[in-house]
RNA sequence: GGGCGUGUAGCUCAGCUGGUUAGAGCGCUGCCCUGAUAAGGCAGAGGUCGGAGGUUCAAGUCCUCCCACGCCCA
């Protein structure tokens, strides 16, 4: 059914009409459009749930908006830069790091990464197409088309005359082998392994040197114990830091007279391993007191940051940092900024100078002519040996702990402070979280919490990557005077700085771009500096790059227009991602949010709570689940919970499938009802069917139901509340199948000789029924659209009522709820009605009669008016579905019930406070007679308290054994006592239930008539004599002749279907000849 | 280590500003109905509301601490 309908779309266009209109009110002054912009994905795998989860969000909420007269552009987007094509190109090349990237050729390396970055978009947008989004996959957006890049160049440098870009370093893990940076995502790819103690996975464990090393203070003849693990920093050494509040120990060691400072319960942790001997406490001191003392540098590398040319002490000096603990160590940390994160934020504050002797390799200078050429963990030992002979060693051990590994080569990381871009944030806090609070998210605790706090705590953000596939940073700098540098915002300018022929540049990547170079002012030459963008800059500028702005002169107030986007959705995981980058960006440069409305999804589980993963298998292929259940119960299945708001969602299999059954089916099953006795009528709606307002009152309650339906739907997608749209719809399919159409069944099959009142009202019928379906297969369009379509087709399309350019129903308008055809009185009566059927169902089950054997009276008692008049009004209904002869209504149900009264602690609580306990036992304890004085006066003192009105609840239960049922306000009460009538009629239903069965099951069309012959004795030959049943048997069954035989026949009758059975314990044969 | 979220029936989840029989769906058991239904209805069993304290006349709900899990960040 599904496929039939995509190739429905695809034949007439519908697809490309809805889109077209999205594009065209756009491009237009953008009043009615609304604005979408899709998060782009990455190609380089297949699709899986959660972006099946992601796409189904950015599918309803569009074509919702665009069936409320607001057309939305829908342009899919590709993110083609970054590090996993980069990775994976790398492995499919065999070519790692930057030495092999860049003799391997630039070139020839972006060549393969853009070949392979889209190898997966034709199975991506078969996916997509199945699942049923509309989205313009031909009028896309690719990050690394030229158009796009050139945009990228321009905001920057909109942020770099703004002044929010600026040089800086961050201190990242480098992999000497690669001789390249590794992102977070490269480092997490490391070799990883359980910790012995927590079993919880982490990096691999390795041994390192333990090195304890003594400072001298220049200014007492003092050493300071301080602990490394990375002993080749050691030559980079510039402080020494202590935690201001932490108390340090001065003492002597016995054995050697040296004296000494440390933590004291690091001295005693290393006194108790035997590395220090007998020691004598001299003094004790906190941490801050210890601050900016000088001591001797321990090797003399850098000893000319001793003191700045003012004079004032430099480096070589004792700094505070909250980061030492006690943990291990002396508490004494050697600090070498460039190699530590830490260290770096600390050497910053402190103002010490950034000296790094190594290079990406991880080869020292010639700033450290004793290592020189030397790999840094190879220099270890040498150092060590140096530091022995020195007598700076106070003791040397092995050390095992988790360390990062490079993910190619296995090698240990090194953390050095590198280059980068920056782009300013923390001074734009204030007014990310300004418009932050215009945003509505769903749900809003992300963006009051989560997001919230992430912008204002934001940091500056660093631009820049040391990559090749991506967008490269426009910044061209002298080689003679690196403080002469130029940002280019756009192609034209490069080429014209460069003196190249305007239109030469066609792409803007690495290789084409790298070779640009020019005449410098001091007579150098300006060469770009050699990093590409982080890919989040470019995603975060989609916005704008997407049509080229401000390039493209037609749709730059388009763009303007857009800004900020009604709607964006995608997972929890973009907070630091996409939703924080659209965000920065828009406010820095447009000083607007990015977007006014956000639903945020949580991750799509396996059924087992862990992760999908294809090599655990733990969940079942999309493409299958869309095959055999549809993309409608998919779509619905996922909509219908909590991932809509962020929550994490097991997916199973059996809930799609439930979901069809819940969901689809009760629809369905509606439909069918319709049109298999539309047809067999021969009945077809009329144009005035579709605004039919009929006067009966069933046809008037399900109408106004379903105005209640389209008020909850309407809430619920204008708050972007999706995950109540289901539940909604179920409720409706329930009030019209479960009690609409079955209570009104009989009215579809009315012949025309029972004269014009019957016709009048059967036309009703169909008509009513007709316009049901038809608003709530148009209402549930953007959730199950294929369904929608399905059924659109059939009642709309086919039957001729389509009006020009409504072929489809996603091309037509949302139907918003009627005020006047609403009638909340009669919702109400329909739900006592309702009501009291159960409580009549109940009692036929606890006396164990079928619903088949037809009872003398039924009475209804109720104290409320309201509730009377519901049942008497409706009293058809009630005695039908419970099949009962006779109602009785009375006001008082006295005999029935007894009286129990209960405190109503809502309303008391808040009046009596402590003495609530006392009063409520009072309550309690009152007997059902006092209750009923208290209902009859209104009014009773009880511990000093005048209780009245809302202060006392009254519970009935049912008194005695009756066969009565106590429900909220109401009781009811059937007489199960049996007459000889009501007895053959009830067997005669069984008899007719025999028959329709086997009517059933011989497969006969339902109009075909039939000759019926029943053989039985005792109590069932009662009602085959008696003339009444035999008529209501015919009738019901279609049997222009009924003949009995004395006697059931054990081996069946001799007709063309026949039957057996048993009913009351009495054999009875029946068969059924076609006439 | 920090931020945010989650923890309620066998499973998946509702429970609004605190108010007294803690609900629904699925599953299970029993019964019932059915000439639109691939279904459906009624009932039953099943709960220390993650744990411990506290506030309050009253706590699943508010506060504190702890435990477990998830995501993000270090």
């Amino acid at each position: 059914m599904e496929e039939s309908i995509l190739s429905f779309w695809e034949s007439n266009d519908v697809e490309a009409r809805s889109l077209r209109q999205g594009a065209e009110a756009a491009r237009g002054d953008g009043e009615t459009s609304f604005a979408f912009y899709d998060g782009p994905p990455f190609a380089t795998g297949l699709p899986h749930y959660g972006h099946l989860l992601a796409g189904t969000i950015k599918d309803v909420v569009p074509r919702y908006q665009a069936m409320r007269g607001h057309p939305v552009e829908r342009r899919f987007g590709w993110d083609c830069h970054g590090l996993p094509i980069e990775s994976l190109v790398e492995n499919e090349l065999d070519v790692h790091g930057s030495a092999d990237i860049e003799a391997y050729g630039i070139d020839k390396f972006n060549a393969a990464c853009r070949a392979g970055v889209l190898r997966f978009t034709k199975e991506w947008e078969t996916a997509v197409r199945r699942m049923g989004r509309w989205i313009d996959f031909e009028n896309d957006y690719k990050t690394m088309d030229a158009s796009f890049m050139e945009t990228v160049w321009w905001v920057f440098r909109q942020l770099w005359d703004k002044g929010f870009i600026y040089e800086g370093h961050r201190v990242q893990p480098v992999s000497p082998a690669l001789g390249t940076p590794l992102s977070n995502f490269e480092v997490a790819q490391g070799p990883q392994e359980k910790d012995p103690v927590t079993r919880k996975e982490g990096h691999k464990r390795r041994q390192d040197p333990s090195l304890t090393v003594r400072f001298k203070l220049e200014d007492e003849d003092a050493n300071l114990w301080a602990w490394t693990t990375t002993p080749w920093t050691l030559p980079s050494n510039l402080a020494l830091a202590v935690h201001p509040d932490l108390e340090y120990v001065k003492f002597k060691v016995l054995g050697t007279g040296e004296v000494a400072i440390a933590e004291p319960s690091r001295l005693a942790d290393y006194q108790e391993k035997g590395k220090v001997g007998q020691t004598e406490e001299i003094a004790r001191f906190k941490g801050s007191e210890l601050e900016g003392r000088p001591y001797a540098p321990l090797l003399p590398y850098f000893e000319k940051y001793r003191t700045k040319e003012d004079g004032s002490r430099w480096a070589f000096k004792v700094v505070t940092a909250d980061y030492v603990t006690t943990d291990s160590g002396t508490g004494i940390v050697h600090q070498a900024p460039a190699f530590g994160e830490d260290d770096y934020i600390v050497g910053t504050k402190a103002g010490l100078p950034l000296i790094r002797p190594l290079d990406l390799s991880g080869t020292f200078s010639d700033a450290v002519p004793d290592f020189a050429g030397q790999k840094a963990k190879d220099a270890d030992k040498g150092i060590m040996a140096k530091l022995k002979a020195q007598g700076s060693v106070v003791d040397q051990d092995v050390y095992v702990h988790p360390y990062p590994h490079c993910y190619r080569t296995e090698e240990p990381l090194l953390y050095m402070a590198l280059s980068t871009w920056f782009m300013k944030v923390e001074e734009m806090r204030d007014t990310l979280v300004a418009y932050n609070d215009q945003i509505h998210w769903v749900p809003g605790h992300v963006g009051k919490g989560r997001f919230g706090n992430w912008l204002s705590a934001a940091r500056d953000w660093n631009l820049a990557r040391n990559r090749y596939w991506g967008t490269p940073l426009p910044i061209w700098r002298c080689d003679k005077d690196p403080s002469d540098m130029l940002c280019v915002g756009s192609v034209a300018e490069l080429e014209a700085l460069a003196g190249l022929e305007k239109g030469s540049l066609t792409d803007l990547h690495r290789e084409n771009v790298d070779g640009i170079t020019w005449t410098s002012k001091a007579g150098g030459t300006m060469r770009r500096v050699p990093e590409v963008f982080d890919c989040w800059f470019e995603s975060g500028s989609m916005p704008y790059a997407q049509n080229h702005y401000p390039f493209n002169a037609d749709k730059k107030g388009y763009v303007e227009n857009n800004l900020p986007a009604d709607f964006i959705a995608e997972g929890l995981d973009q907070t630091r991602g996409w939703f924080y980058t659209l965000h920065v960006l828009a406010t820095a440069l447009f000083d607007r949010p990015a977007f006014k409305n956000v639903i945020v999804n949580g991750l799509v589980l396996a059924e087992d709570g862990k992760k999908m993963s294809k090599r655990l298998k733990n969940y079942p292929d999309p493409t299958y689940v869309m095959k055999e259940y549809g993309a409608d119960a998919l779509r619905a299945y996922l909509i219908n919970s909590a991932v809509v708001r962020a929550e994490p969602m097991r997916f199973a299999e059996k809930g799609v499938r439930d979901t069809v059954r819940t969901v689809v089916l009760p629809l369905w099953n509606a439909y069918k009802f319709l049109s298999t006795y539309a047809i067999a009528d021969g009945w077809s709606p009329s144009p005035a069917d579709l605004e039919i307002r009929p006067s009966g009152t069933a046809d008037r309650w399900i109408l106004s139901r379903v105005q209640s339906f389209l008020t909850d739907l309407v809430a619920e997608y204008d708050d972007y509340a999706l995950s109540n749209v289901v539940p909604a719809f179920h409720r409706i399919c329930d009030d019209l199948n479960n009690w609409y159409i079955r209570r009104g069944r009989r009215r579809y099959w009315r012949s025309k000789h029972e004269g014009e009142e019957a016709e009048r009202d059967k036309a009703e019928a169909y008509g009513t029924l007709f316009r049901v379906l038809h608003t709530v297969a148009t209402a549930i369009a953007p959730v199950m659209p294929f369904f929608s379509e399905w059924m659109y087709q059939r009642l709309v399309v086919e039957t001729g009522l389509a009006t020009d350019g409504e072929d489809s129903v996603h091309l037509g308008r949302f139907p918003l709820p009627d005020a006047s055809l609403r009638d909340e009185g009669l919702e109400a009566e329909v739900a006592a009605v309702r009501q009291a059927v159960n409580l009549g169902l109940a009692i036929r089950e606890r006396e164990k009669i079928g619903v088949r054997r037809p009872l003398g009276k039924i009475t209804v008692a109720s104290p409320d008016e309201a509730v009377r008049a519901a049942i008497s009004a409706h009293r058809d209904d009630l005695l039908a579905e419970l099949n009962i002869k006779a109602l009785d209504v009375v006001a008082d149900d006295g005999g029935l019930v007894t009286l129990k009264a209960k405190a109503n602690f809502k309303v008391l609580g808040r009046r009596l406070g402590k003495r609530m306990k006392a009063v409520a036992g009072a309550v309690a304890k009152l007997t059902p007679e006092q209750v009923q004085g208290y209902v009859s006066r209104g009014s009773i003192e009880l511990e000093g308290e005048t209780l009245g009105g809302e202060d006392i609840l009254i519970d009935r239960e049912v008194a005695g054994s009756q066969a009565a049922e106590a429900g909220e306000g109401m009781t009811v009460l059937v007489d199960t006592e049996l007459t000889d009538a009501l007895r053959r009629e009830g067997l005669a239903r069984e008899v007719i239930s025999r028959v329709q069965n086997l009517r059933k099951s011989a497969d006969l069309d339902v109009s075909q008539t039939v000759e019926l012959v029943l053989a039985c004795d005792g109590a069932l030959a009662d009602v085959a004599n008696d003339d009444g049943m035999v008529e209501l048997i015919k009738g019901e069954t279609l049997a222009e002749v009924l003949t009995h035989q004395g006697h059931a026949a054990p081996d069946g009758l001799d007709t063309e279907h026949a039957a057996g059975d048993e009913i009351d314990g009495e054999k009875l044969s029946l068969g059924i000849r076609v006439r």
